[in-house]
DNA sequence: CTCCGTGCAAAAGGTTTGCACTGGT
DNA sequence: ACCAGTGCAAACCTTTTGCACGGAG
């Protein structure tokens, strides 16, 4: 990310915490501040490292806390969900749908989707064997609670 | 997955092992089987459930290692990587290389990724939001230690 | 002043490892 | 008989929770 897309999103990040009376703290502009300028995926242990640098005293569990809240407030994407490992028998390709509310994972198979053309060792030297789609949103048992 | 299809999958787990001199343990079919008939991504901790009424002995140390060798052998796959989770400071619709040797993601844009047609409330009432794309392979680091 | 965010410590998962033993080949 | 797979317990790592304090609004 560019340093003016930087200074644009913590600008971005303080209205959104004005407009919902969450309180701007060093730990959280500088947490999210480390986070966009680093382009690695980081985990959160390696998010407190970096931030730890700038504020010696900041616990893990404020990391965990403020990288929940963003995430939350959609400023920052969580990868890999948290908690155990899922795994799948069906090792033909094909896609899944997330249920972001209850995390339940339902197969989706589909040809024309299966279709998509493999990049071939194009971007930045990377072979691709396969792929899957990971479609995310609200499932109909989770839709139905909601309504 | 049909009855048919759990039978034959099993034939080929057997064929597998033997190819590679891995013994064929009661565990390690009733784990692939169990794995085989559900359709629900379970965890290491639900095979274990499922798979201790007909094994009472079983041990959850064994589940885990089972489902890795599995992993390994290319039977079944692991969703949901394990290990900690990875934060995104970019929110915008992107996709991603992930390397199945080092883990390592990188991000990538590409427009024209960007266009698959967004399934509206079809999939068994499955409302999606978003999407995007897992390309797995092998990085040019990994490809380069490889060769 | 009031609350909520923070820090610390402890608990709670989930997964891995060391070691002795058993069972498949 | 040999070696790899298994079971058990303990270690390990990541994440969550309870509680008291302090800083932001």
């Amino acid at each position: 990310m560019q340093h003016g897309d930087v200074i644009r999103r913590l600008q971005e990040f303080e209205t959104i915490c004005r407009n919902r009376g969450v309180p701007i703290t060093v730990q959280r502009r500088t947490i999210l501040e480390t986070l966009l300028r680093r382009h690695d995926h980081p985990t959160a242990e390696q998010i407190y490292e970096s931030v730890k640098d700038h504020i010696p005293q900041l616990s893990r569990t404020t990391v965990y806390r403020v990288l929940d809240a963003f995430a939350e407030l959609g400023l920052v994407r969580r990868l890999d969900h948290t908690g155990s490992a899922r795994f799948d028998g069906n090792v033909r390709r094909h896609h899944h749908l997330v249920c972001t509310r209850c995390t339940r994972i339902i197969d989706l198979e589909d040809q024309r989707l299966d279709r998509l053309p493999l990049p071939h060792r194009t971007i930045e030297g990377f072979e691709v064997d396969d792929f899957s789609i990971h479609f995310s949103g609200t499932c109909a048992d989770c839709r139905e609670r909601k309504e």
